[in-house]
DNA sequence: CCCCGGAGTTGGAACGATCCAGAGCGCCCC
DNA sequence: GGGGCGCTCTGGATCGTTCCAACTCCGGGG
């Protein structure tokens, strides 16, 4: 049974050892202007020699706040490559620590429900706030979050529903596809297909809006360049394989909606004998994967900006925490080409 | 400015709608056995009534505990590819919600100090426990937390002091790696190279013995086919080199001590103009990572139990907190091969 | 000389739960 | 008939902090 070296000190043992009352310790934390110097510096001695730090619960009792952000972590797609959720976490709880929160990991107990798990930890005050990640399929979650006036910050922009209002920090996809389509046309590639996700996916519509604006802006033509499908490399292999069998003009550069497909894609490249590369056939992922860092002759891929995303998002929460009403809160960020051997 | 629809409910508010004392409800909640069955009843219809869930903070206060688990989280080293972390979040986060607990992230401000970030959580009290993962390089924060009796549990194996009585949980990549043998031995290898880590890390000697041990047992000689060096994928790649260009018997399999390393194997085999594979050169790696499942033909890896990992850790986490004491808590589990392209 | 106001400090109350000691009640046994 | 015991349930105290109202100085103005 744990033995305690010495009792944990409180507010009362460090105003008792500084001559101070409760309160004033107290001030010395949250309001050190209100005292006089010589008495701050009493009290601060006090807490330090003592090591002193405020209980969390007492504290969040009488706040009726945790200091908590809440995210629902779901199972991650075997098979699937991007892997940006490490990155993404790793720069929220950093962030995070700079405005005095910290990160709550949660999950669901059923994983098909989206809003599974929220509400109990809202009820049982144990978070201030959520971050919301999962806005791919539509997110039911800043719905009902806003609905009942829940701090949080989406990753990922309300694409259903455009006039939403709560606040949203997204990475601007179309934009780093148009860098993928620059780079490539620099290079003098001038066939570059697409090779995407489905239709119904918003968020493959937007990067792949990039691809057509930016070719017809450079005054090339994307007829007969497009594929859609799932994100697997299976589909990317099949898709690469399709694209480089039609018969009159055959692309001379790929770029991929994911990592996974462009996967599939350098598959496919491999398996006809063909090299990846700019001498040959260029590829570009998107997601900048561990994968697409140690694939064969490394694979050029647009990289998000994890780090910043989490800053911003940590700035929009505190803005909502402090109830600091802002119009539209939000902030797109523009991804940047990491250059590889595939191009 | 956020305003309640309704007043959240409180023990108090549940008594009174239910007609029976705070404690009664308490007690419907934490000790439902010393209740009435019909007081129990009515209790229960007015929480469920009222959706209340009781406050963390007054619960936490009141017992001297936060049902919080501390978990730091350190910069993930670009251009490796386990991503580990991910998987084993995922999967602690889970086992987490069946115990009562939940998962605190937080980051060091000094990244080099191995300790920053645990002491305040502790006196602050915010989290009842710590799950320590980084025990790569020793651990000192496995003493240092063992000293103060804090509850925790690692994994990975306190391999430095062998009599440490600390919670751990580990997994037998001696073993993992002695699968890998067996699996390259029945495929009618015989001259089978291990490519691994530094002598001075532990985790790779002990994934070495494996092969060293397991090759004996099957008869066959390890000599002239071991390399050791660092973490990179370059360092797999010139060490494959290396192995391929001795004379005399060359080996005709790879068992790697990492991923990372296994992909340099296969970026050499390539630049040879060689086929990774079961009939030509034959590469098994460790960590089962995203990047191995999607390479070319399919890298055969070692698969770490992470999913069981966390559960272990949990329970010992759980005997920890109830202050079961047991001997020497631990548990090591076997990881499983997964089979691919490349063998 | 007294009143006023601001700066600095104080002690009681409150946050919402659990711990703990004990009260009420019915039953059995002597 | 009274004492003892077990089963239920109760109310006050408590956890450690912050909110709030008020108190003590002290100097300046009437």
């Amino acid at each position: 049974m744990p033995a305690r070296h010495r009792p944990v000190a409180t507010l009362a043992t460090v105003a008792a050892a500084a001559g101070v009352s409760r309160q004033t310790v107290s001030n010395a934390l949250n309001s050190p202007e209100l005292l006089r110097p010589d008495t701050l510096e009493r009290v601060q001695q006090a807490i330090e020699r003592l090591g002193y730090t405020p209980n969390r619960a007492a504290r969040n009792l009488r706040t009726r706040s945790s200091q908590l952000v809440g995210l629902r972590l779901d199972p991650t797609t075997e098979g699937t490559v991007s892997g940006l959720m490490d990155r993404f976490l790793h720069s929220l709880a950093e962030s995070c620590r700079g405005a005095g929160l910290h990160v709550l990991l949660f999950t669901a107990e059923d994983v098909n429900d989206p809003l599974d798990g929220y509400d109990e930890l809202l009820r049982s005050a144990s978070v201030d706030a959520f971050v919301v990640t999962d806005t791919y399929r539509g997110n039911p979650q800043a719905a009902w979050l806003a609905e009942r006036q829940v701090p949080f910050v989406a990753f990922g922009r309300p694409w259903t529903e455009p006039d939403a209002t709560h606040p949203w920090v997204d990475v601007d996809g179309r934009a780093g596809v148009m860098l993928a389509v620059d780079h490539l046309v620099d290079r003098g590639h001038q066939r570059i297909a697409w090779v995407g996700w489905q239709k119904s996916s918003t968020i493959g519509e937007d990067r792949r809006s990039g691809w057509v604006d930016r070719m017809h802006e450079r005054g090339l033509s994307t007829s007969r360049l497009s594929a859609r499908g799932e994100d697997t490399i299976e589909y990317g292999r099949r898709a690469a394989h399709a694209l480089l069998d039609q018969d009159g003009e055959q692309p001379t550069a790929f770029v991929c909606v994911s990592d996974t497909v462009a996967m599939g894609v350098l598959q496919a490249i491999a398996e006809r004998g063909r090299r990846p590369g700019p001498d040959d056939l260029a590829v570009v992922g998107f997601d900048d994967s561990p994968a697409a860092q140690v694939v064969l002759p490394g694979l050029t891929s647009v990289r998000q900006p994890l780090e910043e995303v989490a800053v911003q998002v940590v700035r929009l929460l505190e803005d909502r925490l402090a109830m600091r009403n802002i119009e539209h809160p939000h902030a797109i960020l523009t991804p940047e080409l990491r250059v590889r051997g595939t191009s």
